[in-house]
DNA sequence: TTCAATTTGTACAGTCATTGGACAAATCGG
DNA sequence: CCGATTTGTCCAATGACTGTACAAATTGAA
């Protein structure tokens, strides 16, 4: 059943005690005798296990339970917020986004720095943890960058963005700092597709697909509520052709959706020179047929995923969210037009923080707890 | 851990012998000693494990292996080839075939035959059935059929070809008759995905995408292994569209891949009556030029799937195969021309029983045999 | 032929996570 | 203040697994 040298029975009381874990994190404030009911486990076995993550600092009691029922009242309980801290890194060309969030997922220190000269990658990022971690036990780094990387090893196979060789040694140097901290390197998207699920206010999604529209355009893929790699290339929703008679790319196919509906593209098919000065003009309902080029293409796109995939959602995010629902209207009206599946939740990501960050954050405590 | 009344001990149990069974199935004939290295189960453990599956009926010893190692020799294992049969079926429009497979995966018995007048497509599934299990104890079946179904209740929720009265309560039906079998309902691209992993002579990828083109153009999509539904309604391969400034298609979006590639159109596309015609001239190097507009089109739309998906293999079936070689290369050229990923592996299909009843039977194994 | 060495497979006792029942603790309402 | 109710812990029993001991079977060398 398992190649870790672990016995089943205690694989059985890891599951268990994740469970619970997860419980009491998603509840935030559960009794033990709630756990017992809605796990169906034991009175006796989440006691134990309830104790046992008390003493590891993950839980504590929290008061008790104001009901009118009759009875004991019940002793709450709730995650340590400082029982463990997890680091998320947004890495980009030059500059580097480090997030710290506590045990409950609130954020409880920010970095943004670029590299300085001559400084490589990984002392950047080993630096950017290292004031991260200032008094704060870290218990999980996950950093999210533009690239194809071997989940195996961890280590930067190509990207268009990095140097491969700055990156290469990243995680053996990361884990050498650190023996005991886990350590993850993944790819941005799908940690934005992570991120939209688990805390986009639209119905939680466990299928999912982000589409990232910046200087690129990216799409991350949630299949059963966990990223998707496949081969580990996937997600280059920008080189989606729908136009195959169109404008050469330099990807070596045409038409890709990169040439019609990246913010670059979008700002040279408008003659606007920025998203907020476009975004202006489409509210005065200006530039609407020129948007329209822009809008087609994508809708076309979310439409041949939409036909391939049948995600429950799609969530669109990056810069072009400034643009605002003018825009996210033309897409969705596009999209009816021609969708096979005319009702598919299309919406703009609502998420505030970083959500590279904030996806690699709930990864690393996917990895630690369990899914 | 669990919703199942099963304690958490059986479970393991049950995972433990389902990967014991899996491994001998797997291996063909492998000894206790064998298994207890490759599991690093203990050896009592499997003993026990394996002398529970043989009293199911499910395994026999067969013989003494014969090595030139010192020390006593070990008694081998195998599936017992008629300990159970599996029934998989291929409903189409007014066909339905019907393949009977041992435990050991070897064809035991097919019927195909064709609705009479007045007949329920429920009532020729019975039939069929019927006809099948006739001295065999049956402990799985699986229906695939082109339409969406709901994984949940088994039923079917839309087809364009069947229509939804006569398949609702088929799952409903067949249970009421056969109340300890255990039965699924499902759409044929996915188990003809799951038929290419297993059976296909590509080596196993668990990432995979079949394209079946016949009157229209399907794919089956299988991530991780497992058959990949989204909501249901994913798969439709040749409602991607490739060039919308094209042609309108009857989904309502224009451009779409079945304007191209399927049969009917590659027939109408290249002037040919039959695809019969059409091998025989290609293979003089005739009707180059109109197999380009399809095998183009082709190509962008799987270079489409690749970008998006970066599946390990592309395996291409369905009545296509018989324009042989000249047309897969053909397509395998215009990917190259405008790939990301141009060393991506695409292939015909190599199957040569009934991948719908196959995939419907792997199907049934795995879930009764746990995967 | 006989015996040491080796490998296979089973028997038996011990380990460990879970469970159910008994029970103490805590609270409400009459 | 006491019965009813709910919460949470203690304890013995269950069951699947493991390690050790051991019997069975086979090879090769003395």
């Amino acid at each position: 059943m398992t190649d870790t040298g672990k016995s089943s029975q205690q694989l059985i009381k890891e599951a268990n005690m994740n469970l619970v874990f997860r419980l009491i994190h998603k509840n935030g404030a559960i009794s033990r005798a709630d756990i017992k009911k809605i796990t169906s486990l034991s009175a006796t076995t989440v006691s134990s296990l309830v104790e046992e993550l008390i003493g590891e600092g993950f839980v504590e009691e929290c008061g008790i339970k104001k009901t009118k029922s009759s009875g004991r009242k019940a002793v709450m309980l709730k995650v340590k917020a400082d029982g463990g801290f997890f680091a998320g890194l947004d890495v980009k060309k030059n500059i580097i986004r480090a997030d710290l969030y506590g045990l409950d997922f609130t954020l409880e220190k920010s970095i943004e720095r670029s590299l300085s000269d001559g400084e490589s990658l990984a002392m950047g990022i080993m630096q950017a943890i290292g004031t991260l971690s200032r008094n704060k036990k870290i218990i999980g780094v996950t950093i999210g960058l533009p690239g194809v990387i071997d989940p195996g090893t961890n280590s930067l196979i190509s990207s268009t963005v990095l140097a491969a060789d700055d990156v290469k040694d990243i995680y053996s140097i990361l884990k050498e700092a650190m023996p005991d901290v886990d350590v993850y390197i993944k790819n941005n998207s799908g940690l934005i597709a992570l991120a939209e699920k688990e805390f986009g206010n639209h119905g939680r999604a466990d299928n999912l697909i982000s589409v990232d529209i910046n200087d690129g355009v990216g799409a991350g893929i949630l299949v059963d509520g966990k990223i998707y790699e496949g081969s580990g290339m996937g997600g280059e929703f920008g080189h989606m052709s729908v136009d195959f008679g169109g404008r050469k790319c330099k990807c070596g196919s045409y038409g890709c959706l990169e040439l019609y509906a990246s913010v670059p593209e979008i700002l040279s098919l408008t003659e606007t020179s920025s998203l907020g000065e476009l975004a202006e003009k489409l509210s005065f309902g200006q530039k609407k047929k020129e948007v329209l080029q822009v809008t087609r293409a994508l809708a076309f796109g979310i439409n041949n995923i939409v036909n391939l995939l049948d995600p429950e959602i799609i969530v669109i995010g990056g810069s072009v969210i400034t643009l605002g629902e003018h825009f996210l209207d033309a897409i969705k009206e596009s999209f009816r037009e021609i969708a096979l599946i005319k009702d598919k939740k299309i919406v703009y990501s609502d998420i505030k923080e970083n959500p590279v960050t904030l996806g690699g954050v709930r990864f690393s405590f996917d990895r630690m707890f369990g899914f």
